[in-house]
DNA sequence: CTGGGGAAGGGGCCC
DNA sequence: GGGGCCCCTTCCCCA
């Protein structure tokens, strides 16, 4: 994912853009969060388990998956849900939500179409576009046309007014106007932030606060995703593999870097 | 130079 | 629809 996009730190007011006139109201989180406690109590997730981060796939940049990396897809086997996520359900299951929202991509009208046509010669493909009339023999054939065509070109488009992106629905585009407008502010240090859970995390930079313990040594990490990385190390063979010299490493920004170094080049 | 830690970002999913 | 949480990724810094 290219950071071009990341919100930038403002801690001079001089550099700070000026969202004065963005609709968000500023959140600031009492300081009574920060010395008064009681801090949430983070469950120790399951990583402590030592399955936790037993190596078996490794992947090289080659067949790295555009981000963000599916759960079923992960390198590790049994690692993700193994840090508290909920394992997914089944890809036919998300195909259908995770590009339409909560509603069905297939309409009444499709419905009726969906049913079996009485014209013989419609048999072979019964399933019809109710938006451009191209008729497919399964009905997964229509989904899938609907989803990467039709639906793709006739739904609504929101667009950031602060930047060029677009998003297929409102609920995405006012998440991602928040990374505009900041609206979580540090008491201490004046740091805004995008969503209250990044300022949690931040927070934790004033604390000390380390819920994330490594079980295989006495290190502790204030993110857990930190700690994800950490115990790449404690194994012998790393998530990611170079697809040259077989060099793992236990971040692909390590494998990036290794490969631009000229591992690869050399070849 | 390399590897690792710290901090922070965005998008996705679930409730 | 919004909040909370998760995962992945990236950048910076340091040993």
């Amino acid at each position: 994912m290219p950071r071009s996009f990341l919100v930038k730190k403002h801690f001079n007011s001089a550099k700070k853009p000026n969202y004065s006139e963005l609709d968000s109201p500023t959140v600031l989180i009492s300081p009574y969060l920060y010395k008064g406690f009681p801090v949430p109590v983070i469950p120790q997730p399951e990583i402590l388990s030592s399955v936790a981060y037993n190596p078996i796939t490794v992947w090289t940049t080659s067949s790295l998956p555009l981000s963000p990396l599916p759960n079923d897809l992960s390198p590790i086997s049994g690692y993700p849900s193994s840090l508290g996520r909920v394992s997914p359900p089944p890809l036919s299951d998300t195909s259908s939500k995770d590009h339409s929202g909560s509603e069905s991509p297939i309409s009444d009208e499709d419905e009726r179409i969906h049913t079996k046509l009485t014209d013989p010669h419609a048999e072979a493909e019964k399933f019809q576009c109710s938006l451009c009339n191209k008729s497919y023999s399964t009905y997964s054939g229509l989904l899938k046309h609907k989803q990467l065509h039709c639906d793709a070109q006739t739904r609504k488009s929101f667009s950031c007014k602060y930047c060029e992106k677009e998003y297929v629905s409102l609920g995405a585009l006012k998440m991602h106007i928040r990374t505009h407008t900041l609206p979580c502010v540090c008491k201490i240090c004046g740091k805004a932030f995008s969503r209250p859970w990044l300022l949690q995390g931040h927070i934790r930079t004033h604390t000390g606060e380390k819920p994330f313990s490594c079980p295989h040594c006495s290190r502790a990490f204030a993110d857990r995703s930190n700690l994800r990385a950490h115990l790449q190390t404690h194994s012998d063979v790393k998530k990611y593999q170079c697809k040259n010299c077989s060099k793992t490493f236990s971040r692909m920004s390590l494998l990036h870097k290794h490969e631009e170094s000229g591992c690869c080049v050399a070849h």
